[in-house]
DNA sequence: GTTTAAATATAGCGTTCGCTATATTTAAAG
DNA sequence: CTTTAAATATAGCGAACGCTATATTTAAAC
């Protein structure tokens, strides 16, 4: 005994997902998820409650549609089938076509994807110049017979870089300097001869 | 031939890495800011012109202060020296103490550390969440005999997490499938027997 | 002492933000 | 048709933000 709705809530949490993944929660605007959505504020507060609410409901969204292998690895028979579902579970999950680069939820840990501010765009640049001397480090080194001629020197300075950003963000959720320590360890054994 | 100053540029830096540091760029904000070097913002905009340029300054002074192991990686001898100065260099680095957590390039790549927003403490506890499921089934794996009974399943399941985070941000910076696929590869070469 | 300009303080501008008070439309129920 | 309430739109509030126009203090130069 009302009015129809224009809004599509499953339409509309799918478009804010897209919207939080590539830009993050605040640069995210009010302004732009309406716009998107094609209603004016008050539909959204009455459809969603606040933008705080949406978001949780965009995270549940994207953990059970994008993360599900998460859940799927724990009942894998083997510890390491554990391990690769994961491993390969995130290789699929941050690099689907059509869809945003990386985690939804590691983006909104951090923003910046296309972010606005000039400053974000920088750090990038800089990570990028840190991976291109660490592959011509492994470039000369694989020139000198210091690495396998089989050897990817792109490939080991990726997961270097790799390994730093998951310690850093371990570290700063809690991780102890041994926890760290542990698993340098343990990235140096996957190290070529 | 004029008023002399009672803002220490350098003591100002300092503090302001500090708060950019555990805070992130965005919520860290100019009132913070210029009550912390015990300032009025036109002392702070005589001095620094502006905040992204106090933050370019924050970012010089971090990294060589913090993060000169990374050049001095590059000088090692061998590939392996090069990789375990890197990795170490980071275990020193995101835990060093009385300073913040992590990385202050990583945590501007990405904000939140004692972030105001409930929103991000929800998506820590649910890493804190994802994080005990794995050592539960690494603890399980180990009880069956299917992981080496010297093999600690909380290091386990942290270099996962480890991985994770990392393979999330290379893919968000322009990485591959097939880049994130050798990650995944080499991070299994050093999975227990 | 007067001048000069570097360094500070007072006060507030303009913008954007998340959000809402209020009013209006619209379909079903009677 | 009228009533009812769900769903929308208009218009704008209050707060926080980065930043600044303007005025004032203060040490050195002459």
């Amino acid at each position: 005994m009302s009015r129809t709705r224009v809004l599509d809530i499953d339409k509309a949490v799918h478009t804010a997902m897209n919207l939080f993944w590539r830009k993050g929660y605040d640069q995210t605007s009010l302004a732009e998820l309406t716009a998107e959505m094609g209603v004016t504020p008050p539909s959204f507060y009455f459809a969603f409650a606040s933008k705080d609410n949406l978001f949780r409901k965009v995270v549940d969204y994207y953990a059970s549609n994008y993360l599900a292998f998460m859940n799927e690895a724990l009942l894998k028979p083997t510890a390491r089938k554990v391990a690769e579902t994961i491993l390969f579970g995130c290789v699929e999950a941050y690099t689907r076509s059509g869809m945003p680069p990386g985690c939804l939820i590691v983006n909104n840990s951090m923003p910046c994807a296309d972010d606005a501010l000039e400053i974000r765009r920088e750090l990038s640049q800089a990570r990028d110049v840190r991976f291109k001397q660490l592959r011509k480090r492994f470039r000369d080194a694989k020139a000198a017979g210091d690495l396998p001629i089989d050897s990817d020197p792109a490939e080991l300075a990726r997961y270097l870089m790799s390994l730093r950003w998951g310690m850093a963000i371990e570290a700063q959720s809690g991780a102890t300097r041994r926890d760290l320590e542990k698993i340098a360890e343990r990235a140096l054994q996957a190290w070529p001869a």
